[in-house]
DNA sequence: TTAGGGTTAG
């Protein structure tokens, strides 16, 4: 790839990296974020503040305890957006003892608030290779008997519960769960989360009995969902385990975790964090993929991630020697690169530092994501960097795919002054020259990339990639128009506020959802139309996006006020 | 038989 070379200012090598100045992996916060209730007292305003917590909620050990003895977890996990999944209701087939009835079922009756017990039982189950009819587990705790000792490996028993098998066998109930549990997690990897309950509700209709595995399944089925659409029904399916008196294991919460991961609009950083405190509460253990798991809930915060949090986890699973993987290591790159403004690009470069230190090979996500970050570095990427990182990883070989030359494309877009279009242009061409496939994603970031060009230079260039996406069949977005949109507003001598217009309502023939960066985009064209501007038209806009019920910010306000500004005689 | 990581727009 000569042609994308950093030039000879570009430190060579992989080296370079050394030279930054340290940064601490170890956040001060390291334990606050485990044991922040115990702890929340000694904590200053701006700890918490920083932790995107309200301090005076924050209630003591005490107050929780006195508060309701029963609370059960689903309780605390899921209390507030409930009017929601209420409104929806779960599917038709789904009947009274189905997870969208009887959530608080369990307030109360089950909940043994006493850990150990917890973890016995829990210890025995996992223990166990089968366990998932439950009836071990139920004959075992009507006759109070506990796991002590028994580290013998049992199978599931027969329905009916006549004593504990020993040995091979399997019995037929068993063999038809796991055949259930496979097809749930199956269709669950498709993002067919309701084939996935409709498997649930008929396993169930046939008098099985689902056990840990079962519902984790569910809930990883719920948590894949498009979208991240069903993270709080994954609560609900967690509710309705706790009911029937399944108890979850850390794959479970693992699951959890990452279905509050995936929420739409950002993730439920918050409530990943309660589940956690949740899993310590109930002394089950957690594991690299629990603590991966959350530092990805950390990153996908809205608005940037909590990378302090994320680092603290990370410091936290350090001090109890829960090693980091490879993918550990991703999510937090993937956190710092997403901290807000991009402010944490040096600490993305030194956990990867940190990450070559341990022996962990840094894989093709992990390239990305370094890249990634360094598009996203504040005021200027830093294009030398990422052109340097893709080199080691070229020196490596690591395979660069689809991603890696789009962030590539990216930071080469928000060069300094958008000087570096051409070298946008040229990585496309490299990845070209490769056979490595374009996507709506590449393009959007090439026409951004033309957008950018110095004195709105380039904006024909922009419509020219557009033509070349429609050409191949790529279908374009909602940031595929608005990056259009932006570059008719920047053309020299005033923006190209009819072509603008002309996207616009392409986007709408096309159903593509109109969104407030498009219309944020087309009010900034109609500021700057030639001759003055086109306020009237902007007012317009902003009263169809009203109109729309599509949600408001600040963009688009200070889009529309420029606009006025410029109304000729003051007259607005 | 159950759990974790990467890309684009103002």
């Amino acid at each position: 790839m000569t042609n994308c070379r950093a030039s000879g200012s570009v430190p060579s090598g992989f080296l370079v990296f050394t030279s930054f100045a340290p940064v601490s992996l170890k956040p001060p916060f390291s334990l606050w974020v485990l044991n922040r209730r115990r702890q929340c007292g000694s904590f200053t305003r701006e700890e918490c503040t920083v932790a995107g917590l309200d301090a005076r909620r924050l209630p003591s050990r005490s107050t929780i305890r006195n508060e309701k003895g029963t609370e059960s977890a689903q309780q605390r996990v899921s209390s507030e957006p409930r009017g929601r999944v209420e409104a929806l209701g779960v599917k038709r087939g789904v009947g009274s003892d189905s997870v969208g009835n009887g959530r608080r079922a369990s307030v109360g009756k089950n909940r043994r608030s006493v850990t150990k017990e917890v973890q016995k039982r829990h210890d025995f189950a996992r223990g166990g290779e089968v366990e998932d009819t439950q009836m071990i587990e139920n004959a075992q705790k009507r006759n109070g008997q506990t796991s002590a000792g028994n580290g013998s490996k049992m199978k599931s028993n027969t329905k009916g519960g006549k004593g504990v098998a020993r040995g091979r066998r399997m019995s037929e109930d068993e063999q038809i769960l796991r055949g259930y549990i496979r097809r749930i997690t199956e269709t669950g990897r498709h993002g067919r989360w309701k084939d996935a309950l409709s498997l649930f509700e008929e396993l169930k209709s046939k008098g099985l009995r689902p056990g840990v595995f079962c519902f984790s399944a569910l809930i990883s089925a719920m948590e894949k969902a498009p979208g991240g659409s069903q993270w709080e029904r994954a609560l609900e399916v967690f509710g309705e385990m706790e009911r029937r008196g399944v108890e979850p294991d850390a794959v479970t919460f693992s699951a959890l975790i990452s279905a509050m991961e995936k929420a739409p609009g950002g993730s439920q950083w918050e409530r990943a964090l309660e589940l956690f405190e949740e899993m310590e509460r109930r002394g089950v253990k957690p594991t690299t993929v629990t603590f991966s798991a959350l530092i990805s809930a950390m990153e996908k915060a809205p608005g940037g991630s909590q990378w302090k949090i994320a680092l603290a986890v990370f410091g936290e699973m350090e001090r109890r020697g829960v090693k980091p993987t490879m993918v550990t290591f991703n999510a937090l790159i993937s956190a710092m690169e997403k901290a807000p403004g991009g402010s944490q690009w040096v600490r993305a470069l030194e956990v990867f530092e940190q990450m070559e230190r341990r022996g962990v090979k840094p894989t093709t996500i992990t390239f990305n994501a370094f890249i990634s970050a360094m598009g996203k570095a504040p005021g200027e990427s830093q294009w030398k960097i990422a052109l340097a990182v893709f080199e080691e990883m070229e020196r490596r070989g690591v395979k660069p795919t689809t991603v890696t030359f789009n962030a590539l494309i990216s930071a080469m877009g928000k060069a300094p002054g958008g000087s570096q279009w051409e070298k946008a242009l040229e990585v496309f061409e490299e990845m070209e020259r490769r056979g490595v496939e374009p996507t709506t994603v590449t393009f959007n970031a090439l026409i951004s990339a033309m957008e950018k060009a110095p004195g709105g230079s380039q904006w024909e260039r922009a419509l020219e990639v557009f033509g070349e996406m429609e050409r191949r069949g790529v279908e374009p977005d909602a940031v595929t128009f608005s990056a259009l949109i932006s570059a008719m507003e920047k053309a020299p001598g005033g923006s190209k506020w009819e072509r603008a217009l002309e996207m616009f309502e392409g986007m709408e023939r096309r159903g593509v959802e109109l969104d407030v960066f498009c219309f944020s985009a087309l009010i900034s064209v109609m500021e700057k139309a030639p001759g003055g501007s086109q306020w009237e038209k902007a007012l317009e806009v902003f009263e169809q996006m009203e109109r729309r019920g599509v949600e408001l910010d600040v963009f688009c306000f200070n889009a529309l006020i420029s606009a006025m500004e410029k109304a000729p005689g003051g007259s607005t």
